[in-house]
DNA sequence: TCTGGGGTCCTAGGACCC
DNA sequence: TCTGGGGTCCTAGGACCC
């Protein structure tokens, strides 16, 4: 823990080694561009499946006062009046072209955390007297290679980095660069934010903070991280060590398995009968377990949820969501569709106007499973079999969820058993008399 | 008529276990 | 027979991010 209590006098302060946040300018906007040099210097706009609404927006876009969200069909016609370019989005295009991004900035720093699809945190360890000319050769790089702009800011934790990026937007003449390692030009550069701007504070968490007397970041800043934590909790006390410069949120280089996966739409129109909500589904289930079967994972827990359009006030309000264990994780379209329709059946109710459904797998584990022989006596009492063999897995195999069968069917008894979270505080199984 | 989709982390409260 | 209290787990939902 690097050392920075509450009060504690510049003295003993160390500052931490800087991290840098490199974040594409407008970067769905940008990639358009790229390959339509003639949308350049014009307000561009890019919306979201189903053209729903604005997800990304060019500077002359944000000048014409588009806002980010902005459902296209209630401003179709303020943008044709301003001559806005507007494109549906291409995800395959902007993925490419993030790749090619990242390549670049791993070439800057050997840490790096991609992020987002237009962010990376880059550890820059090692060049602390050069940070500036660092940043500013690596922008001119990313856009000589790849054609992309992006703005670098960098500061001693991530939240102080996303900052200081924000600032490097922001200032016209910074070059697209922003260094904040000292706390004197932190503190400059938060007193021109507000409370939303930082990393982690949206709206409910603003009013919460306003309503405690902190109305702005330096104020969050000079709190006591105590009571924040009293008051706002774990995450909040983080965010105060952060802004002061202590760091809370490390890097994390290599992307970890995929806790959740997700596949949803919102629909047309509103479906208003069972059948159509089962038939949507169905078709989630088919797209999120094909994607879980590429990342070669199987799924404990089928989650389905159901939502009426939160944006019509006349339509009755219903959001529901459900969820079930399966007995053992599985990539098998056919089982998660079982579990999947007869949540979706528990979830509905009559007499509602349906706009959205999704399905969400949960507690995913590789698919690599372990299967293996156990001998489990007869009359062995079942419970302390199972443990005996979990037990034996974690020893075996680390502390990694996984799930087995395994047979003793010579002794007349077979196992199955299966096991979720990483901490094996939890098994289910069933043990069958065979003949 | 038409307002995205895919994620992570945290917490409240009840159930359950020993 | 004692029926408390701590710990953990589960579900559902909140809040936030890009």
């Amino acid at each position: 823990m690097l050392g920075l209590s509450a009060g504690s006098g510049a003295a003993s302060v160390v500052v931490a080694a800087p991290i840098a946040l490199v974040d594409c300018n407008n970067f769905y906007a940008s990639c358009e561009r790229l390959f339509q040099p003639a949308l350049r210097g014009r307000p561009v706009v890019v919306l979201s499946n189903n053209d729903g609404c604005v997800i990304a927006r060019s500077n002359e876009a944000k000048a014409l006062g588009i806002a980010m969200g902005e459902p296209w069909h209630l401003s179709k016609q303020k943008l044709a009046k301003h001559g806005v370019i507007v494109r549906s989005s291409n995800y395959t295009l902007y993925g490419d072209l993030s790749a090619r991004v990242m390549s670049v900035l791993g070439s800057f720093s050997p840490n790096l955390e991609i992020y987002s699809i237009d962010e990376a945190f880059l550890a820059l360890a090692g060049f602390e007297d050069r940070l500036d000319a660092h940043a500013r050769k690596l922008r001119a790089t990313v856009l000589a290679w790849t054609g992309i702009p992006v703005s670098v800011g960098i500061a001693p934790t991530k939240t102080l980095a996303k900052v200081a990026n924000r600032t490097a937007k922001a200032s016209p003449d910074s070059g697209g660069v922003c260094v904040l390692m000292e706390p004197g030009a932190q503190a400059a550069a938060l007193d021109r934010l507000k409370l939303t701007d930082l990393w982690g504070v949206a709206g409910r968490m603003a009013t919460r903070l306003e309503n405690l007397g902190i109305t702005s970041p330096r104020a969050l800043r000079d709190a006591d991280p105590a009571w924040v934590r009293q008051k706002l909790g774990v995450v909040m006390e983080r965010m105060v060590l952060e802004l002061r410069g202590v760091p809370c949120v490390g890097l994390t280089e290599s992307p970890a398995d995929s806790k959740s996966l997700i596949a949803s739409r919102s629909f047309g129109r509103a479906v208003t009968t069972l059948r159509e909500l089962e038939e949507a589904v169905a078709t989630h289930v088919e797209r999120v377990a094909q994607r879980m079967r590429l990342q070669k994972l199987t799924a404990g827990v089928v989650s389905v949820f159901v939502n009426t359009n939160r944006f019509n006030p006349r339509d009755r309000q219903y959001a529901g969501s459900a969820s079930m264990t399966l007995p053992v994780s599985t990539a098998d379209t056919a089982r998660l569709l079982h579990a999947a329709l007869h949540l979706t059946r528990k979830l509905w109710r009559e007499g509602y106007r349906y706009k959205k459904a999704g399905v969400m797998l949960l507690e995913l584990a590789p698919a690599a499973n372990v299967q293996g022989r156990l001998f489990v006596p007869p009359d062995s009492d079942r419970r302390m079999a199972l443990m005996r063999a979990l037990d034996r897995l974690n020893a075996d195999y680390g502390k990694r969820a996984v799930h087995f069968a395994a047979s003793g069917i010579d002794h007349g008894w077979r196992l199955r058993a299966g096991m979720r979270s990483p901490r094996f505080t939890t098994c289910w199984g069933e043990l069958l008399r065979v003949r």
